[in-house]
DNA sequence: AACCATATCAACCGCACGTTA
DNA sequence: GTAACGTGCGGTTGATATGGT
């Protein structure tokens, strides 16, 4: 279900990623952050836009990502909040902690849509008459104060009982209900060690990024000068060549196997 | 087994908006 | 005021998986 890779004139590779890049944008990030999208893949040692960096960021390697595997009240809170406020995925997206609009969108065309549609046949059966339109894309209501703190409140009930399903990820004690769904590409760029990462992020050393963070960021040019995929190797405790190898290596005797 | 239709979802594309020079 | 640039969003596409005949 992916897209098969290739070039294009200006030698920018397009389609599906390899888990080589995965890696490379991954530990990039994680260890400068995204600075500039456009300029990131030069210095990440990637042939790619920027515009593909992000959303492979966003919609797959960012920690706390969660895919597939619906619960029945997420399905239901999208539900509801489409009726709210329609196709505004990105906004429907802060309300499912993990979950991104890109895959709630996905959800949406490839199961709930289908939902409704029968709810709404079956509906239309049983009253006869029905006043919902079955198919129409837009329902954004009038929102009036009292009705959006209405939503709000079924909101948090809901996302309550998300964070508490086995597939949420850890939220730290501190995180949890008060603070706020991070949105914001600038909160994207460390979190604390404490939050569970991905298995192929586990092959680096999540402490360590926040100590360097901090140290690199007290220099007057840290958010000016690029960090390119060659310096990363030149921080002592930063031993990603001998991880990534080893990650390598890795794949090597999984295409043995298989 | 072979073929076709449909479902799924990662990724692309174009546009709009905000920021900066 | 405006042009250039960077980012984010929503719609769409395309390759693969799955199910049905």
């Amino acid at each position: 279900m992916v897209r098969t890779p290739s070039f294009d004139e200006n030698g920018i590779k397009k389609g599906a990623w390899s888990p080589e890049e995965d890696l490379k944008l991954e530990s990039y990030i994680r260890r400068y952050g995204h600075w500039n999208w456009r300029e990131l893949p030069k210095f990440a040692g990637l042939k790619r836009c920027g515009k593909s960096c992000r959303l492979r960021w966003m919609n797959y390697l960012r920690p706390n990502v969660r895919r597939g595997n619906y619960t029945k009240e997420e399905g239901d809170l999208i539900m509801e909040l489409h009726k709210q406020h329609g196709n505004k995925w990105a906004m429907i997206a802060t309300r499912l902690p993990g979950r991104t609009d890109n895959e709630i969108k996905n959800h949406w065309h490839t199961h709930l849509k289908k939902r409704r549609r029968d709810k709404s046949y079956t509906s239309i059966e049983k009253n006869t008459v029905s006043t919902s339109s079955v198919d129409s894309e837009i329902h954004v209501s009038s929102s009036s104060s009292s009705t959006n703190q209405t939503v709000d409140q079924d909101c948090l009930q809901h996302i309550q009982i998300l964070e508490s399903c086995p597939f949420s990820p850890q939220i730290s004690s501190t995180q949890n209900n008060t603070t706020p769904i991070m949105t914001s590409s600038q909160e994207d760029y460390f979190l604390p060690p404490e939050i569970e990462f991905s298995a192929l992020s586990d092959l680096l050393d999540p402490p360590s990024d926040a100590t360097i963070y901090t140290e690199l960021e007290g220099t007057d040019d840290f958010w000016t000068t690029p960090f390119s995929w060659e310096e990363m190797s030149s921080y002592d405790n930063f031993n990603f060549f001998d991880e990534y190898d080893e990650f390598m290596q890795g794949l090597a005797m999984e295409s043995l196997i298989n």
